[in-house]
DNA sequence: TAAACACATAGATATATATCTATGCATATA
DNA sequence: TATATGCATAGATATATATCTATGTGTTTA
């Protein structure tokens, strides 16, 4: 599948929306991500979450570390910055580069 | 939802996502859209195309004009650029702005 | 005004996928 | 070495959604 399809669609869902959010400048262990999760009034099980890291490991959107019997997962954030720049140069070409938000400004 | 989300959502169907590289530049109308899409391999109904555009619309992705019986559609390229910004704040904000890649080096 | 045209909407259906339970496979520990 | 722990995988199921046919609505034209 194309690489901007693959990043639109592993974004696309509320469930690996907020585990992206919360492994983005942060690394946890699948049942540490599992808990804050659930902090976010998102109620999943560990196979769940498991097959969610599978998918953002497919799309090559985390970074991942063994240590011991655990696993740590982060963000990939240069990953992201790669697919919107993709993003932008296929669905905005005509938008000139200082005509792109201010990063931070968007709140 | 959210608005991201929205977008991903949006973005993350092979048929929307190739409308919205059709629309990127130039105007269509619907029944020409259509047979666009027919060029690039995608074969669907009218009715299925506006349900799609429907979407678009709901994302504030395109652009409508109605002229006579017709309506011609083109992407919303500043919104695009909104919405990838909001991306890179939100699943990037560790990488620098000079660190995002020069727009169309990326091929 | 009747017919044709362009598009949107409604309802039905098939397919995709998010989630679950059950289980397997390492690694650490008693 | 047996047990426990942490995570991944498999298979089943329920839900979401992409698509279709049928039809409605507004606009132009004969």
């Amino acid at each position: 599948m194309d690489n901007l399809l693959a990043f639109a669609r592993v974004l696309s869902d509320e469930t690996r929306y907020q585990m992206m959010l919360i492994l983005c400048c942060t690394e946890f262990s699948v049942s540490d991500l599992v808990k804050a999760l659930e902090g976010r009034g998102i109620s999943v099980t560990q196979p769940t979450v498991s097959h969610h890291l599978a998918e953002l490991r497919d799309a090559n959107l985390v970074i991942v570390r063994k240590a011991g019997r655990q696993t740590f997962y982060s963000l990939n954030q240069e990953q992201v910055t790669v697919c919107c720049g993709q993003l932008m140069t296929k669905f905005a070409p005509l938008i000139s580069i200082d005509q792109i938000p201010v990063r931070g400004s968007e709140n």
